[in-house]
Order: structure tokens, then C-alpha cells, then sequence
DNA sequence: GTCGGTGCAAAACGTTTGCACCTCG
DNA sequence: CGAGGTGCAAACGTTTTGCACCGAC
């Protein structure tokens, strides 16, 4: 085993993800025989290389930023379309508006919200999964999907 | 059996809770300085002898049934009151409006949503509570209120 | 070449606000 | 009587939609 290649980290989530995300986009979009067009990868990309959420205000602004140029309406069809393609996810922080972020292969909905500064924290925390799946199997329910959010003060803010 | 004695069930508790609530609220506004209207009364007693939740809208529509009549504003301004004095609380269900519902002494803004139905479960559950007080503190954090949204399909959509 | 996507502007939606009048306390 | 509430309508901000044009396949 010569191998030259590179000692690859055991987690290396952030760098292929976003490339990897956007085969998996260019391959719904082929089944559905859907066009893969330059709007489309640019607001993907925006949000597979970031694990921020956005509004759509703010991908509108980042983008333009970059120099590309696209109206409001495209830019929540598209939001849209990854939600139902199921590589976004949509949040209400009761702003006004709503947020959209890369959904990762496993949900992570659960969010720590301060309510000082507005911040918001993700976590993910298996003894909350086992305590819900219970609550779900008692009621006859078959989940789908969840949002916790915790609303408080983070250590910042005292 | 001449039964002027009515077999009161075990557990009754919408009836004369009610009627609490509404002293509540009076001694709120009172201790505020705030005048104890119809127009709150009415908006109030709706919330508090219904467990359900409304929408401004069917605020507005079950009042007009009834032969109130009062404009949205008011609606919307009183709804934003109770949830200030802790009467109520405000929920988004993703259907492009906010729903408001009586809150009783202990917190419970945990529901299960059917998203085939609409129909919306409320539940309480000692091990959430628990996991998500270790989630708060792990991340240095004072919860102030949450909010658990379970989408799935109830038993009766199979 | 065709079907769908895009951009613009206008509309729709729930919600908020300004203001004249009314009501509770 | 006065502070505050109410109702109406207009304003607001986000999101959706209609339509002519453009671009991907």
C-alpha cells in the first residue's frame, strides 16, 4: 500500500459536503426532469457551503454581492424547491420572516434561541430524540420531521 | 333517581376554570391601571372556555356568530395583551398565521401535528422536559419558554 | 423548438399603525 | 373628566402570482 493519499481527517464534514449536496440537487433535478440553471446553483451553493440559515432577504443581498443578479421571486421558488427536494429546511423565529438552511443528512431542528440578542444556537441531543420518539409512539403517531425551540438567554447575555 | 343531584364527574375542569381565568385577567388589568373592557372580555372568554386555539380570524368570525361586533385591531391588540400577561400564548403552525390558545398555570406548548389532517395534539411529557433542562444548561443557557412542533401522520390518516 | 424558469411588477396575505371618537374608571 | 381603548382604513413587510421573455435540454 504506497499510498501517496493524504491522511484524510476522520471528519472532513464542511469541505466535499457542498459539492456533494449539489450532485445530489443536479440528480433531483434530472429525475424530474427539471432545468439545473445558474440561479438555481448559485442559491444552493450560497447555502450548502454555509451551515447558516437565511432569509430570503439575505440571500438575496449575499448574492448580489457576488454579482449575480436575480429577482425575489425566483429566489423563493427556489427556496421552495430545496425544501420539497428536501436539501433546505424552513424556520420561523417569529421575526417576520422565515429562514432557510442546508438540511443535512440527519434533521437537526432543535434551536437554542436568545431572546437578547437573537442569536441562534442548533443542538442535537439523543435523550430529547429518545424522549420524543416515546411521546410519538404512545400517541399512534408516525413522525415525520420536528422543530424544539428553546427560547432564553444564552451565557452571553446573561 | 330524581336527580336533582347531578353525578359530577371526576375531573371538571373547564367549567369553573373559566371563570378563574377571567378574575385573573381583572386583577391583571386592574393592578395595570388598564380598563377591563367587552371587547377583552369577550376576546377572553372565547380563549379561556375553549382548550382550542384560534386564529385572529376565527377569533373575529366566532365573536361576529355571536352578535359581538369589533374590528381586528382590537382583536390582534388584545390577543398581544393576553400573551403579555401570560393568559395566552401564541403558536405558528406554517399556515401563513399565528393561532392563540388559553395558557393554563403549566407551560404547554408541546404539540404533535398531523400533516395530513391539520389537527394538532397537545402533549406533556416529564422526559422531554427533563432532556431539554440538561440541553439548557449543557449550553449555558436560561430557557425562558419553548416550543416542540412533531409533524407526522395521527393514527387516524394511518 | 418546446417546456419550464426567470424577472418584474402588482397583488395577496396577515398584521400593524394613525387618528378621530368613544368608554371605562 | 381624562387616560386609554376602539374601529376604520390605510400602511406595512413578506410572500405569491400573472405574464412576457429567456434559457436549458
Amino acid at each position: 500500500m504506497t499510498d501517496s493519499s493524504p491522511a484524510v481527517p476522520a471528519t472532513r464534514p464542511p469541505l466535499g459536503c457542498a459539492a456533494l449536496l449539489m450532485e445530489v440537487l443536479r440528480g433531483e433535478l434530472r429525475e424530474r426532469e427539471l432545468p439545473f440553471t445558474h440561479q438555481r446553483e448559485a442559491i444552493a451553493r450560497l447555502l450548502f457551503e454555509s451551515q447558516r440559515n437565511y432569509s430570503a432577504d439575505e440571500v438575496a443581498a449575499e448574492l448580489r454581492e457576488r454579482g449575480e443578479r436575480l429577482g425575489k421571486a425566483t429566489i423563493y421558488r427556489t427556496l421552495a424547491l430545496l425544501v420539497e427536494l428536501g436539501l433546505a429546511t424552513e424556520h420561523d423565529f417569529d421575526e417576520g420572516f422565515k429562514r432557510y438552511q442546508v438540511q443535512l443528512g440527519a434533521a437537526r431542528h432543535d434551536h437554542l434561541i436568545c431572546t437578547e440578542c437573537g442569536r441562534v444556537f442548533p443542538f442535537d441531543h439523543p435523550d430529547v430524540d429518545r424522549a420524543l420518539a416515546a411521546v410519538a409512539e404512545d400517541a399512534g403517531f408516525a413522525p415525520i420531521t420536528r422543530h424544539i425551540k428553546l427560547f432564553g438567554t444564552c451565557n452571553e447575555c446573561t
